[in-house]
DNA sequence: GATTAGCACTCCATTGCCATGAGTGCTAAT
DNA sequence: ATTAGCACTCATGGCAATGGAGTGCTAATC
């Protein structure tokens, strides 16, 4: 057989192969192919095309006398053109539903998606924190802690609060901090944060010297909303003992390593972020993340969005062999679904 | 042997019976213990004291041909009054100090804590988050977000901030808000959580009719309030992965249900919890947690204060074979330290 | 009377061996 | 092109033999 396409019989067998491999994790010979394959077709024959798939980098054996298994580039193919996604059975959308419904707070709708995608998937779970690419001030105020102390409190779009100390030089009255925050409110509410410091440096040459030294402070602090707003990449992950169960890891290390990572976030964030900018369902299938980390694990990630923007990512990662047709319709619906309950907080 | 009573000479075999076994995890036999313990004593000998110790269940053997293990019991007498505490070299401490600078967020600052705990002893670290006994409301302040919808700041004892959305039944002007916030924060300022519950009960029957729905949905969220304060326990695990390296928890399942308490929180809770009214390092061997999911591990905590008070408890959980007179250091250490960070945050 | 040497005994862990069975590749027949 | 047949490979599990670490007991010793 020439090795660059695969005719209609390879695919139907690695199809078969495929999903072999992912009920029982064990290598799958020719007979059981035989039997499990609607072909009508003999081991010798299935033999045959296994060791064309081989070499095509699809398959491949642990050892002369065992069964094929998938290769990273099997799995490729596999959910590429040859999946059947599962649609799922309305009572379980409704049971997501319920459990997303909008109310509470903000990091906990954030986990209870995760705790979804990890409860359904039998996988671990992530959802990034939503992060609205553009951070509109609602409203400043100031707020005197001690003779040195501020405590300055920004209104972020619709209901996001970030507070943050500030130290000042010298004690303010409470009537020069709420005429400090008349005058940011007055000034830039409305405004785009990033909008809001360029504005701020330009104000500070006009405003009168008593209360410069505060805009200062107020400053400082409006670049630390502004790095949290921008910078601050955290996810919440679920489920991750769930990855205990798989064959696939019960090398100890091997879990340390990928335990490590989750706790790191980093390399996590990295991924995740890469997501950000597709618009579907997005597959990571063994190291095709680039981590070599990640080496027999897949992940699976869609965005989700709020008010059409996508705001941020969710998604469940577990070993390569896993329900592909299952999960992605899984992970497809919670993004919308999230995205649902985000819009409807509004 | 008297059954009642260690003498001099079984304590002694005890502790480096411990101490051998913390070292490399193995029963230990006579002859180990021999040439360990600076008694001078023949393998034999050593065989009879054990044999008293076995009866009076201190130590263990797994099969007839085995060395001696200690028991939960053994360990407790070992901690108890065997026990020689390391002292921190002035480097750790210095380390330490320096790592928990009182500089950025508490949330950062516990965090740092947990990692400390974990880096130090190799194990897993805890550190629940804060909770103030006293809760004083230090200024309240309502802005209105859409047609139904009211963000309510709380700021409470020094620098904590709360906010809490509520949907009220009809709009709110924002002079109709700042009303409402002046009269709270002119009746209920400086007062505690709980009296300011009552206080508003109260007031409900005076205020006039038109903010009378506002100051009701205040009055709400001023209970979420109060429960996040009093009832949201939390903590911050660090370096849980430490505990996979211990043969102890080789065992997946085992892990599994370990980790799982990790992420449920209740049982990890209630343990700290209790510690909160102790006042030094405690410390639980094996199951004298009352839980038996933690059979061979290790809890050791210290609460720790702010202004005087006790505010939080933090600790690492390990294998039952631990270095006790090194970790049980850490942990007082780091309890103090965190506390001092606390205080000089202002 | 406490300590110790000596000895028989127990039990685990390791090793080597063999049988088994699942599965392959190849060749020749269909 | 497909398939039956066959020799070959390799992982796995059971089994017995072996070695070693350590014990308990008894009798000798200090």
């Amino acid at each position: 057989m020439a090795s660059g396409e695969l005719n209609e019989r390879a695919q139907q067998l690695l199809k078969t192969l495929v999903e072999c491999y992912i009920q029982d994790g064990q290598p799958v010979g020719s007979r059981t192919l035989a039997r499990h394959s609607a072909l009508d077709l003999s081991p010798a024959t299935i033999r045959n095309v296994m060791a064309d798939l081989e070499e095509m980098g699809l398959v491949s054996a642990p050892h002369t006398s065992a069964g094929r298994m998938p290769t990273a580039q099997g799995y490729r193919v596999f959910v590429n053109s040859l999946l059947k996604f599962q649609s799922l059975d309305s009572g379980e959308v409704m049971k997501l539903q319920r459990q997303l419904d909008p109310q509470g707070t903000l990091p906990d709708l954030i986990g209870r998606a995760s705790n979804l995608l990890s409860g359904l998937t039998k996988l671990a779970g992530l959802v990034t924190v939503p992060r609205w690419e553009q951070a509109i001030l609602r409203h400043v105020e100031f707020i005197g802690l001690s003779e040195d102390r501020v405590l300055a409190i920004f209104v972020i779009n619709d209901s996001e609060v970030q507070n943050h100390v500030i130290r000042t030089q010298r004690h303010f009255t409470p009537s020069e901090l709420e005429q400090a925050a008349n005058y940011l409110n007055a000034h830039f509410v409305g405004k785009e944060l990033q909008a809001v410091r360029t504005g701020l440096v330009a104000a500070m040459q006009d405003v009168k010297e008593t209360v410069n030294a505060l805009m200062q402070a107020a400053m400082e602090a409006a670049e630390r909303v502004i790095d949290k707003e921008q910078g601050h990449h955290d996810y919440v992950l679920a489920g991750q003992t769930n990855l205990m169960g798989f064959a696939e890891f019960a090398n100890l290390e091997r879990l340390r390593q990928l335990f490590d990572a989750f706790a790191e976030k980093r390399d996590i964030l990295h991924i995740l972020d890469q997501c950000l900018r597709s618009d579907g369902v997005q597959i990571f299938i063994g190291d095709e993340s680039g981590y070599e980390l990640f080496g027999d694990c897949s992940v699976i990630t869609a965005p989700y969005r709020a008010e059409g923007k996508v705001v941020g990512v969710l998604g469940v990662i577990g070993p390569t062999r896993m329900a592909y047709e299952r999960v992605i319709p899984i992970v497809d619906i919670t993004a919308r679904l999230l995205g649902a309950a985000l819009n409807s907080r509004g």
